[in-house]
DNA sequence: CAAAGGTTACGATTGAATTCGTAACCATAA
DNA sequence: TTATGGTTACGAATTCAATCGTAACCTTTG
């Protein structure tokens, strides 16, 4: 049961895609590849292709409406972000939450960012 | 600076067979193999063939004074983790530590962990 | 010394990820 | 209607990960 979501994993190049539907809300190839260019150089093709993969494996949805399909993320950031975290648990952490959370915080991490987990951890006191 | 180590992140292949040293510690091709069969049905020179691989990355560094090659992982566990987080916070949590540990804490968390974490954070308050 | 068995080295295969060029396709403006 | 320009589709090339078969190479024991 419920295979049809979490099986597949975006790679590298999807992911970051991803995080621009994410941002812009459905998008059209060209809009999302000008957010790509403003940082990478890849071809509008290249962008089409991995957009078009994605929903093979349905890490995106798309509506055909109109001649320029629109695409949109299949999953939540959430759900994904979540996904791709208790990944790295199993294989690099032994399944530890704990351990993981002790490895991402380290000296580099903002007074800031500490003071939102504490809170975190005391919302979960109750 | 400092290239000489992080540029290689190791495949999930590569991961499982230093998660084996890490325990094991210094282990020929044949001890390494006989872990990993335990778990998966992988063929002696497949693992000899990574354990090689990982050698030219320099993720592993290998005592050749012995007919069997004595292997050892090249950097610490905690300095992998480390490199891992980083990777996955900068691709998949806009760089922002906090959500990734907000994400990484759910339901699933035992409240063991949470007090481990907790203490983490009290010891960073000084 | 020679055979046997374990070990490394090499090379080939398969499949996935990434990248693009080019063709085919349509919708609309002239 | 036809040409133009933007879009999708297709397919090829490249690279890397993963897997293993086979050859070559010791080393030690009979």
């Amino acid at each position: 049961m419920a295979r049809g979501k979490s099986a597949v994993k975006p790679t590298e190049a999807e992911l970051s895609l991803l995080n621009i539907l994410w941002q812009m809300g459905p998008a059209t190839v060209r809009q999302i590849h000008e957010v790509v260019s403003t940082t990478q150089t890849t071809g509008y093709t290249t962008v089409l292709k991995i957009l078009q993969i994605m929903h093979e494996k349905s890490l995106v949805i798309r509506d055909e409406t109109n001649r320029a399909h629109v695409y949109a993320a299949a999953n939540s950031e959430m759900y994904t972000q979540s996904s791709l975290i208790k990944d790295l648990i199993s294989k690099a952490f032994g399944g530890s939450t704990s351990k993981l959370v002790m490895r991402a915080i380290d000296e580099s991490t903002s007074a800031e960012e500490i003071n939102d987990i504490r809170q975190l951890l005391n919302s979960l006191e109750k």
